[in-house]
DNA sequence: ATAAGGGTTCCAGTGACAGGAAGGTCAAGC
DNA sequence: GCTTGACCTTCCTGTCACTGGAACCCTTAT
């Protein structure tokens, strides 16, 4: 398969794919014009990547959990460290966020959004 | 006043201060040595970005604030599509980590997490 | 004189790609 | 056979908001 027809089938940018091969996730053959040409298992490691991708684990995170996909020996407990982690990752980012939607929404609210320059977002923002 | 005490006063590193120098945030004076020397002003608008920042909002979103809380005859409501706009932004990317957060759990809590290889989370990343 | 602790500039790297230029390849239609 | 257009290739740059580090200068205290 080319690059096109991959990128159609996983949902994912064919420059992301090439991205994906520089940094050593595919290693997809080449034919006699250059053209990459995918294995079912290249693009299936492509799938896996991007669904894994899509829970936001990291490259490298990704990487891990392959190399654990690919171990028919491996221990569960290891792949649910990582899941873990980034779990943590998330509900972390997510409290940042609320914190700032938080204080910021409270400040919308207080705004009259007219046309006097009276602002209590700007009061905020510049107090002393 | 020097960098390094405008970095304690307003908690941002000095390499940030620096950067922000560079993008044209604040322009301070220059000693006869070469070392920047602060006013308040430019401490306080450096404490002003601070806040801004800490709050979501983009360095281009900054720029936009800080001129129109320079400005006097500003209408709020330029500062309030600013600042929902950004609202906008966080719910969204709450959303999104919601979403990741809702199928990571569910993988995380059905995963046994011992010696065994089966994992319900590497299923679900490599199912066809 | 020296050492510590400021400050300066400039360059490179981060994460995970996206955009775009310049050019090669392939299949179809005329 | 020629052209057109879609597809592919590599390579370089840019994104965002910094951060790290090297190499060097200035100030103050001992």
């Amino acid at each position: 398969m080319n690059i096109g027809e991959v990128s159609k089938n996983t949902g994912l940018p064919a420059k992301t794919i090439r991205y994906y091969e520089d940094i050593g996730f595919v290693t997809p053959a080449r034919g006699d014009n250059g053209y990459r040409s995918f294995s079912e298992k290249d693009q299936h490691k492509l799938v896996f990547l991007g669904r894994a991708r899509g829970l936001g684990f990291s490259i490298e995170d990704c990487r891990t959990l392959m190399a654990l996909y690919e171990d028919q020996g491996r221990a569960s407990a290891d792949v649910k460290r990582v899941a873990q982690k980034n779990l943590s990752e998330i509900d972390r980012k997510i409290a940042d966020l609320q914190a700032m939607r938080g204080t910021l929404s409270h400040l919308v609210a207080n705004c009259a959004g007219d046309g006097r320059p009276d602002c209590p977002i700007l009061e905020d923002l510049g107090r002393s």
